[in-house]
DNA sequence: TTGTACGCGTTATCAT
DNA sequence: ATGATAACGCGTACAA
């Protein structure tokens, strides 16, 4: 057989475009035509398409990148798969493979060092698009990578100010309800444990919490404010330092899924039950909400939506590329799934104010 | 400025080794080792260094895959980013962070056409490697690529036969273990909603489960067996059935996460309570099933295990090519979380034979 | 050690 | 519509 032949690394060599062509009698460039849709004489089509079937052949396409300074390859970065994360990368992943594209995955250990070596692959391998979660400290390669045109999509956080586009959800506003819900039943002695209040969503969601106690007049507990920077872990004993205060509070706001479970964990632990012992409203809704007994009060997250908007936003990045638009921010709306996590409390004031 | 030029795609072009080698007054060849770590002699070195600072340059791993005929990518292809998938996917992301790769993830729809399209973007992106859920139809598309010696790993499922390496778990001793705890405790009608049976993997944990019941002597009852194709929603409906027979199951062994939560789900719905009205066992172990009440009784399967494991085999594949050993099948152990949903049952015939 | 020059597989340009 | 040929950026024999 001298139709494949093997390369000093123990993989059988790919037939080539070349091959191709001589086993067809034509050019190469007809086949190149040929196999990028364009027309060809029916004779040759004919030709070159049993060359292609005896040769195997298959096209190369990180040749074709090289030449096209393209290669429908899409860097995705995030911290985790977390149940937030790994549904968006699923709908990413989907709506990616409608346009011929697939995604570099990498998981960041949340260190610099780690976030700079997943950055330098996705520059070095020129990936046409960068998708990740926003981060504050900004790395100076995401910068290079804006300087020379490649479109950044930051999701789920993030400080506005870099040039890069953004499809962030409504954190403030969301976290807002959720806090009024607890009020409008009649809580007034809430607890929040918050994501890294450094991060532009950690105090977002901080920030509706605060306002909706502010705006009934409520002044903030230190006591009752603890940063678990978005851990389960922390969250955990967190939950411990909240039971033993004098007066512990009667409703937890939790500003993440991971921390909520930390903060069941320990109730469980103790014996507390929700909403009996504690009322809770969690952001993010995942399945675990919605079996957990008596079910989960929780802020849902549009992840579809996220999917969706920042393929949107990449496919119309990379089709006008050159016209440099300015960043886009995109807001998107979360649901509040009402369940049996929350207790309606008679306080003495509500008495008092009927 | 002359340090960069603009191409007609409006991303701006990058420097190359040769403008590298210009500025730094050395020939390409001398830039080359420079960047592969061989011996450069000191004042080119840094002459080099410079240019590379100056120029901003930034290696081109597409133009060095092409030479090399290795991409640094890795194939991953999942049906979806479940709570199992998607912790091998974290565990496999950081691996092969470690050795300079990425993984160039898609879900599929479960349909040979879907399945098609990512094994063609993966066969003409030239992935090194290619990890993949086991199927059992097989696409010729594996075949090429074991054919021209890209090393294919499965996991999780998939029937023997095809040359590939795999990384299983015990499903049939697992679910046998799991099944007769279950029986050890009193029960003897014992449903099973079971996962495909004509998988690998769905028939696996089937005939765990028959033999369980087979030793001991009981008779495996048809209504009892529900293929619900590893599916929340069939698993849903199926546990309606069971609850209409004359003679519902005391006890309930879920071949996933996701039925399990379809019963969980209709059991809620119908205000029957895990243990007290039906005991559970389920695979996988997630955190629902932690928290979820009296929490769940499960079968762990080593998700950072299976994940090292999947990167040796690649390791070493991708180390000796050329010697193709014959295909590894490497089986790991589950472990069996004891919670509270299993009920221990004072059945007549326990009595009787104390 | 360093420089030169060719090949990797495509695409695109230019005549034909 | 087709054929010949020049890039694309890098690695690497081979000669110096």
């Amino acid at each position: 057989m001298s139709d494949s032949d093997d390369t000093e690394s123990g993989r059988r060599r790919h037939a080539t475009i070349v091959e191709v062509a001589d086993r067809a009698g034509v050019a190469i460039g007809t086949v190149s035509r040929y196999l990028n849709g364009h027309p060809v004489r029916r004779g040759n089509r004919e030709q070159i398409e049993q060359a292609i079937g005896q040769l195997g052949y298959r096209r190369n396409a990180i040749a074709a990148a090289m030449k096209a300074d393209l290669t429908n390859t899409v860097g995705f970065m995030v911290p985790s798969l977390s149940e937030f994360h790994a549904p968006v990368l699923e709908h990413l992943s989907r709506a990616m493979r409608r346009v011929g594209r697939a995604l570099l995955t990498y998981c960041h250990d949340a260190n610099p060092a780690s976030i700079a070596d997943a950055l330098d692959f996705f520059v070095t391998h020129r990936v046409d698009c960068l998708i990740m979660d926003g981060r504050n400290d900004v790395d100076e390669r995401i910068l290079e990578l804006i300087g020379n045109g490649t479109p950044v999509i930051f999701y789920d956080n993030g400080w506005p100010g870099l040039p890069v586009d953004r499809v962030l959800v409504e954190n403030r506003a969301a976290s807002f309800r959720a806090v009024t819900h607890l009020l409008d039943i009649g809580h007034s002695r809430i607890a929040v444990l918050t994501g890294n209040i450094g991060d532009w969503t950690g105090g977002e969601r901080f920030e509706g919490y605060r306002q909706a106690l502010l705006g009934r007049g409520i002044e903030i507990n230190p006591d009752y404010v603890l940063d678990s920077h978005w851990y389960e872990t922390e969250a955990y004993s967190g939950m411990l330092r909240l039971l033993s205060l004098p007066e512990p509070p009667t409703a937890l706001y939790c500003c993440n899924y991971n921390m909520a479970v930390g903060a069941l964990r320990l109730l469980r632990e103790h014996g507390l039950k929700v909403p009996d012992d504690i009322s809770l409203v969690s952001f993010d809704d995942v399945p675990l909400f919605q079996l957990h007994d008596t079910g989960i009060t929780a802020v849902a997250q549009p992840v579809a939506k996220i999917a969706e908007t920042i393929t949107s936003i990449m496919a119309s990045r990379l089709s006008d590329r050159g016209l440099s638009h300015a960043p886009h921010t995109i807001t998107l709306n979360c649901d509040i799934i009402l369940r049996g996590s929350t207790r309606r409390l008679i306080t003495p004031q509500a008495l008092g104010s009927r």
